[in-house]
DNA sequence: TACGTCATGTAAGTCGTTACATGATTGG
DNA sequence: CCAATCATGTAACGACTTACATGACGTA
């Protein structure tokens, strides 16, 4: 899935400028599974436009700044389903800077972890809000499906980093309770 | 996260070779949150050795393929945690054209989506087993941390996925059974 | 005997990022 | 008025992948 075909993808749900593109690649909800910057989408659409499969339109509204709003071409259309019939989806791949500093949290300072794991918390609390706003007002049942998978996902990572954090901040003392009284500071906590 | 830093996190664990390194990385249990191949794991360990980061011994067993072992030294351990201090970690970066392709699932023949998400679920089934395995043997806490991260993410994904199949098989005639009816059929069915 | 795994390495090339350059508008 | 956002683009650079080259061992 190079830039390319990103682009094509994404300007067959609307129209678009290269601005438009970057945002929804990058923090829109599909940054969950793909992501380009400005400086691969503007040449990928000078790319597209000069083979055919998509067009450009200048829009030069006076009191804004001008603007290239793209649409893709019905060839651009069959392009773009020829190249998901062709050759199927590579392995999903993921780097997490975030687990490989984990690895090491044992060597670091406590604190920093811990400062870490909130921060985390906190990131993925505003992504799951933003995926859920996006999922209610999405009515394309494929966008929802890839949406809720970014929910779902998202989720259970956040449950995990929460009870994580939770273990941390228990005392060693605490450690050997009864389960139930744990459970029950747990939810007093809520 | 770059290639080399990766080398001395790993080989912080212990003495490996390139090919090992390589393993772990893209196929082992770190897999699911870093990668690298070949041509950059083997440039990356002569750098570092030139360096003095790492050492290397030249093992030439007779009837045996002769290999590298590459070991950390304390300055490569010192450098590790200098990097890991000095910046925090980026944020996580995913690619998934399975998602990407599941946008356009109602573009495509629906079989063809199907098979895609069956063979999804059974790599996603492997792959949770595999980690469920490294983690009953696994002591080291903070590799225990990040392999269950990767269990908790893979199960929710599974059963996200799982959940899909069901709807997209269950005919549409019987969207409107009561719940109770479809549970005892999803039973049945294992 | 042929294939899979172990094992190392290089060279060419792709792909994309970073940083820079520019400038107008909007909102606090 | 200053910062953020909208908006487009390029050039240099870097990091990594792919494909190739090589070879020995184990096993079905």
């Amino acid at each position: 899935m190079n830039v390319r075909t990103l682009c094509l993808g994404i300007l067959s749900f609307s129209d678009m400028t290269g601005y438009d593109i970057r945002k929804m690649a990058s923090e829109g909800h599909f940054s969950h599974f793909c992501e380009a910057s400005y400086g691969s989408i503007y040449p990928a659409l000078s790319q597209l436009t000069g083979e055919g499969l998509v067009t450009c339109l200048h829009e030069t509204e006076p009191g804004k700044p001008p603007r290239k709003i793209y649409s893709i071409t019905s060839e651009g259309r069959a392009t773009l389903v020829q190249l998901l019939n062709n050759d199927e989806p590579g392995p999903d791949r993921c780097k997490s800077e975030f687990l490989f500093y984990s690895l090491f949290a044992d060597q670091l300072p406590a604190s920093q972890f811990r400062a870490l794991l909130v921060k985390k918390i906190s990131e993925i609390s505003d992504k799951i809000d933003g995926l859920r706003e996006a999922m209610a007002h999405c009515e394309h049942e494929p966008s929802h499906f890839a949406i809720g998978y970014g929910v779902a996902l998202n989720e259970a990572v956040l449950n995990y980093l929460t009870t994580h954090l939770e273990k941390l901040d228990r005392p060693a003392s605490q450690k050997d309770k009864p389960a139930e009284n744990q459970l029950l500071e747990l939810e007093d906590e809520q």
